[in-house]
DNA sequence: CATTAATATATGTATATACATTAAATACAT
DNA sequence: ATGTATTTAATGTATATACATATATTAATG
């Protein structure tokens, strides 16, 4: 549906304007349908992006500054992510040898079950989200690939 | 850039789930760079849009309910960011007349004069983040409206 | 070695999102 | 017309973002 009705606005500026207004919508589309899938298990997309990250790096551990590197949104706090998961004991948390100031953040087997439970109906999901052959798939990561500069 | 070396994942299960981290990735770059822009201005993202909208209604008046459906995201909540809005004395809020359960709200000229003076430099900005010639903008807003299904 | 600078993490505050609930007004059905 | 359902907006709560600041530890410098 073209981003003009879904949004009711007739006109843009101009189609850089028009494709800016497009992604913020459409990401907002992506984070709706996430939500859903993790709802049940009571996962925020941002706290399933950390277990990623973590079960990345498993069985070794990573860092808190490292998680905020990987992570999606590089301004949030992977601090407070990590504790909400450590409450819930999907990870762990520890101290760093070599390095007091580090901690050390691995995920439990609790954790790595809910992300395999989580696999497939993800990776099904992700297909259904983008309405898009494997071609079009491809030129998007392109273009937005080239976008970011 | 390639978002696997901006994420500093080597590899995603296949390309539609790499295209959906690339959308959220891009997502959150755009973000960056336009809150950075209202910043100076006292506006959120999501304020600056409400006042879009509001302007493209002008001098009509629009409801709290009409601002929710012509928002980006359409879970926010319109009528906080209202709020916030009349504090700065940037919209005004009147009871509707035709139905009392409706509350009209319109722009200021205060508004209206922020808006214009953001206008220039959100298009140069709007260009100048994405970095694609005008028919790759023209592919990319084919893709997200078709992606949407 | 002492002092200063830099780094890693945590925390405080304001804003926004997501979702549920409430309260008031209106529409609708019998 | 009365009772029920729906709609509109506001509000409460939990989570997340954005940014500033604090604290502890390590690195660097004189």
């Amino acid at each position: 549906m073209r981003i003009e009705d879904e949004i009711k606005q007739k006109t843009f500026k101009d189609i850089y304007n028009k494709a800016i207004v497009n992604l913020l919508y459409t990401n907002s589309y992506i984070v709706t349908c996430q939500s859903k899938i993790f709802k049940p298990y009571d996962l925020s997309p941002e706290q399933y992006n950390v277990l990623r990250i973590l079960r990345g790096q498993h069985p070794d551990p990573t860092t808190v500054s490292s998680i905020q590197d990987r992570m999606l949104n590089k301004m949030s706090n992977a601090s407070r992510l990590v504790e909400k998961l450590k409450q819930k004991d999907m990870v762990c948390r520890k101290e760093c040898i070599h390095d007091r100031r580090q901690v050390d953040i691995t995920i439990t087997q609790d954790g790595l079950q809910i992300l395999k439970q989580l696999d497939e109906e993800i990776k099904t999901s992700n297909r259904n989200i983008l309405n898009l052959d494997e071609n079009e798939v491809i030129q998007l990561n392109d273009l937005l690939d080239k976008l970011r500069g």
